[in-house]
DNA sequence: GTAATTTCCGAACATTAGTGCGGATGTAAC
DNA sequence: GTTACATCCGCACTAATGTTCGGAAATTAC
């Protein structure tokens, strides 16, 4: 592999940093300024000499047509960890409405905050929200004003697991530990001063479950 | 949230695909013939309902001036949700020699376990660790058996926060909560059970801080 | 030293690509 | 129906952008 020149390096440098910010490749014209070239054909000669010694791809007569090759993680980030990002649709506190994601729609959340999770702990993704604390509510489930409760949609919970449920009847949501115990269901308040209610098994209705808390201490 | 027409997230969908596979978005007529679309400024006034819902952003007067806003983690692509890989050092339990990141191999972590972290959250990853919790001997801190705390290295904390400290005549480290009272330091275990104490302020280091809590739950 | 090669310059040049505008079409409300 | 509004069309216009080319300057080889 022949040795870049300096100006090949700081071209390099250059592109990478711009991409960093932008999310595209900058022009011929962008490397021009940003390297303080005084041609067009200079960085276009340059841009064919990283290519032949395969630092970078460029695709011809495309404007940013250029892929960095040898694509280092950033500053910090690793390259290669898949992250999926889950919706932040609202707060939550004990006995307040709930806030359900509308099935309908589940894909108009585009403009919503999103949080990312690593997948390997997370999964695909698919059906995750996550909800922000209000209150301490939940303190007994070790969970405090300002957390952030990552949920999933799904149906099906172990006994003690917390869960949104519904309660038919009532057509109310809230955030309760699950027991199943026959044909009664028993929800418990994640809070010692709130008592444990029992209903018929029929009246209610997992909707998602938590499946992880994150706390963030600045 | 206004809802996105049929054509936005076919167009949305398209403009994924050729970053992914091109590695910079494309120009608005990529668009119209990727799309079927008849007119140039069919596309140009979708892109601007785009713009306006959130789901992308726009540079104007940008050959492919295009950034998506919810952008998940694709497996190559250099656009994205930034994420922090930290190293899982390893457990840490009340009063429990304490694992810390030797600075000579700070670069040999990678065969580590890798937990990633959304950079908006956590800054630039810059010296960070993480450290899985064994036993309840934080339970007052909310912080429960399985919880990965996730620590900065950092020399300053503010009075109350959790930090890993070092008591320089014990030559021992552990996870306090640290309060600075001028020529003494008091360090509070997260465990009611447990004494604070207080050490001359010369006597203590701080190593990290904690800044995070995430607890998983299957 | 000369010659060969690489790199650089500057200024056109030719596409590529974003934007604007008048009017057509569709859709929902009244 | 009419009105209001969002969307679409086609076309032209202009700005952005990659490319070319003759020659100068720097570098390397001999």
């Amino acid at each position: 592999m022949k040795k870049l020149s300096e100006r090949q390096q700081l071209i390099l440098s250059f592109i990478e940093e711009f991409i960093e910010e932008h999310d595209y490749p900058p022009t011929v014209r962008d490397i021009q300024s940003g390297c303080g070239i005084s041609s067009t054909s200079v960085v276009s000669y340059n841009l064919d000499r990283l290519k032949d010694s395969g630092a970078l791809t460029r695709d011809s007569e495309v404007s940013r047509g250029l892929k960095l090759a040898g694509q280092k993680g950033g500053l910090s980030g690793f390259a290669g960890i898949d992250t999926v990002a889950v919706p932040l649709l609202g707060t939550i506190a004990a006995g307040s409405p709930f806030p359900m994601p509308e099935n309908d729609t589940w894909s108009d959340l585009t403009g919503q905050e999103l949080i990312d999770l690593p997948q390997a702990i997370v999964g695909s993704g698919e059906g995750l929200y996550a909800l922000k604390v209000r209150g301490d509510s939940m303190i007994d489930a070790l969970i405090s004003d300002g957390d952030l409760v990552i949920m999933e949609q799904t149906s099906t919970v172990r006994n003690g697991q917390m869960a949104a449920v519904r309660i038919k009847s009532d057509n109310s949501t809230t955030l309760k530990h699950y027991y199943a115990e026959g044909p009664r269901t028993r929800l418990e308040p994640a809070n010692s001063q709130m008592e444990a209610m029992t209903f018929s098994s029929d009246d209610v209705e997992v909707v998602s479950r938590v499946i992880g808390v994150w706390r963030y201490l600045g």
